[in-house]
DNA sequence: TTATATGTTTGTATTATACAAGTATATGAC
DNA sequence: GTCATATACTTGTATAATACAAACATATAA
C-alpha cells in the first residue's frame, strides 16, 4: 500500500515539524522544565555521560561552532556548574568536567523534566511509552545522516 | 511494572530532548530541507491550512510576540509568498493569505520535506511508520497543556 | 464625543550565533 | 634545537531572531 505509506510519512513530517515548534517554545516560556536552559541541561548531561570533554568536542556534539562553546562553557564555569581543567597531555587543550553543584543541578532538573513528561504521558499504556520511546532512538539515529 | 514505566519515561525525555537538538540543527545547516525556513515554512503552512489570518492568531500559534511576527510577516510579503489585506469588518485588521508564489513554494517544500523523510525512514516497516505517526499526535497534543 | 480598548508597527535592547583574527601550545622538517 | 605550520581556544565583530515598550490607527462604549 504506497499511497498508505505515504501518508504515514506525510503525517510523521508534519507532526514532527510541529512537535519541535511546541517542545522548543516549552523550554523558552515561563513553563519552561526546570531550571536550567536547555543548552546548558545538555552541556551537563553530556559531562555526566561522556565525562570530562574538550570544547571541540561538546562543539561537534551540539554542531554549534567552537567559539560559541567557548562562551557558553566560560558562562556555566561562571555559574560554577562545571569546572575548568589543563589536558595533562596537551597544553592547548580545556577539558571541562561537572562540579558537584552541577551534578546536582542536573539531576534536579532531570527528575523535573521527567516528572512533567511523567504527567504529560500519564494517560499512555506502558506499551504505548515503550514503543514511542523505541521509535524515537530509531528516528534520532535516522537524523544523524 | 513501576520501574519499566519508569524507564520508558526516561528514554522518551532523553531522546526527545536530543531529537530536537537535532532536527533544529539540521534545519539550520546546509543540509536543511527545502528552501524555505523554518518560519517561513510554517507561517504559510499554517496559511494554507487555517485560510486568511490575522498577527494576532499567527503570534498565538506560534507563541511569539507579536511585533515578532509583523516582521515575519513583512518580510514574507517582500518575498511575495502572501498577501496583505484590511479585514473588511474591521479596519485595524490586516489579514494574509498565500499568494499563488507562495502556494508553490510550500508544496514544492513540503515535497522535498516529505522526500527527506521518505529516505531517513526508508527501512522502518508501514506498520512502524503509522504507529510513530499516531504517537506523535498524541505526543503533540500532550504538549499544548 | 470622548475615553478606553484593540491591532499593528516601530524603536530599542538582548541573546545566540557564526566567522575572522589573534594567542598559546604542539609537532614536524631540516 | 629552531622555526614553520598546525591545532585549540579566546576574543572582536556582525547579524538575526526575539521581547518589551512606546507610538499610532481604528473601533467600541459610556
Amino acid at each position: 500500500m504506497p499511497k498508505e505509506n505515504q501518508k504515514a510519512v506525510e503525517r510523521i513530517e508534519y507532526e514532527l515539524t510541529t512537535l519541535i515548534r511546541r517542545a522548543v517554545y516549552l523550554d523558552i516560556s515561563d513553563k519552561k522544565i526546570g531550571h536550567l536552559e536547555r543548552a546548558v541541561y545538555l552541556l551537563l548531561r553530556h559531562l555526566d555521560e561522556f565525562g570530562p570533554s574538550r570544547l571541540k568536542e561538546l562543539a561537534e556534539t551540539f554542531n554549534l561552532d567552537i567559539s560559541t562553546l567557548s562562551r557558553q562553557a566560560s558562562a556555566i564555569e561562571a555559574k560554577g556548574y562545571i569546572l575548568r581543567f589543563s589536558d595533562p597531555t596537551d597544553g592547548r587543550v580545556s577539558l571541562f568536567k561537572l562540579t558537584e553543584l552541577g551534578r546536582e543541578k542536573l539531576i534536579t532538573d532531570k527528575k523535573m523534566r521527567i516528572e512533567r513528561y511523567h504527567t504529560m504521558l500519564e494517560d499512555w499504556s506502558y506499551e504505548e511509552k515503550k514503543v514511542f520511546g523505541e521509535l524515537l532512538v530509531r528516528m534520532n539515529e535516522a537524523l544523524i545522516d
